[in-house]
DNA sequence: CTTGACGGCTAATTTGAATTAGCCTATAAT
DNA sequence: ATTATAGGCTAATTCAAATTAGCCGTCAAG
């Protein structure tokens, strides 16, 4: 067993549960089944402990912008699916979204961390933002952009429109973040929520 | 000068900045003028402190939800205003609103404090999503109701037409509070999401 | 078969921040 | 005028948590 691979997994999700302060090197050593001095025979200290979670959260961040390839010339993969978007796809394609963040044991645990500790450090701001804000209205608004060149719904401007449907999501994930109890009062609303933004934005004669 | 109080609005500033645990007694004392001792003149504990800057934040609140009447038979005191509402209306509305959540130097300090201290004690994320997303909801939803029944605005649910006015507000004011030096980028996005907000539910005949 | 590095442990040690002790001055009430 | 209280200060003290020292067993390479 990879020891010092445990250390960041049973640290990161300690601190996204209490922050790293209230989280103590002891705790982080128990959950892994050892002694808390044993933990500096892998990391130089506690601190060194939490840069190397931010390292690898920069590391697969990287790696799942080029998977995207959010900056390359092809945007969207397969984009001919995007052309045919009916309602009930658009209802699969944001609640998947939604559970995949709110779910994905690793997302969720980093961006609980960085809503935490976020105002400690410009820099962990920037990265929560760049996640759960910027790429996303990104990458969706390449995707309803798609979607409105294939004539499923109609926009004069598909950047207010990917608001319309993104914000919603953002605000039902971060309340689930903090009371996971109202996760089906969310489902609720946020298929309520697509089904109304395909109203809104579905073309009249569809 | 009243330094018992002075003492908490300088120990509110500083967790709001940096985070009960990363604040230390000398840090408030220096602010208020005085010795970190001579804190304990007027307060037990820095956990006393805390406990107190979130007494009071629960008065004032009490006090805001009694003042717009939430609760009451009488919804909103002068509804006739909004059942005339025009797209300019609307529009200073969504941005008095949201301005008034940014800058309100008080209301901003306790989002920050509770955006990082929330995952500690479930007591928190209650009260921030009361503050920030249920009752925003409920009072936007009722007069926006208003403005339905008016014949302004149409829909066949009031609840998600709210959400949709509101999630992008929400989604910003994160934003900001992350990032106050895209505050400008950020109205601009509200207008336009506002503006088509109105054409999307505003009746076609306007 | 022995050596050295890896990774664990217990028992210090260090550190730094919260809190307490105890003193002093000003002021307001008796 | 005396005294009690409020509120400030400096100099301890406490205490908890991070870190270091130093020991020990295992195991793979030579």
């Amino acid at each position: 067993m990879d020891t010092k691979q445990r250390i960041l997994e049973e640290a990161l999700t300690l601190f996204s549960e209490k922050g790293y302060a209230n989280v103590y090197v002891g705790d982080i050593a128990a959950r892994v089944g050892i002694k808390a001095p044993s933990l500096y025979k892998h990391y130089k200290s506690k601190q060194a402990i939490f840069n190397a979670i931010l390292a690898k959260m920069d590391e697969r961040f990287m790696d799942q912008a080029k998977a995207l390839n959010i900056n390359g010339a092809n945007p969207i993969p397969d984009a001919e699916i995007y052309k045919h978007m009916s309602e009930e796809k658009l209802l699969e394609l944001g609640k998947s979204l939604f559970l995949y963040y709110l779910h994905d044991d690793y997302t969720q645990k980093i961006r609980k961390m960085l809503t935490i500790e976020q105002f400690k450090d410009k820099r962990l701001s920037d990265v929560y933002m760049e996640m759960y804000v910027d790429e996303p209205l990104r990458y969706q608004s390449a995707l309803l952009g798609l979607v409105t060149a294939g004539g499923m719904l109609t926009t004069d401007n598909v950047d207010i429109m990917t608001l319309h449907f993104y914000s919603p999501i953002y605000m039902l994930l971060t309340m689930c973040d903090r009371d996971p109890s109202r996760e089906p009062e969310a489902l609720k609303m946020l298929e309520a929520h697509i089904k109304q933004f395909d109203k809104l934005y579905g073309r009249k004669d569809k």
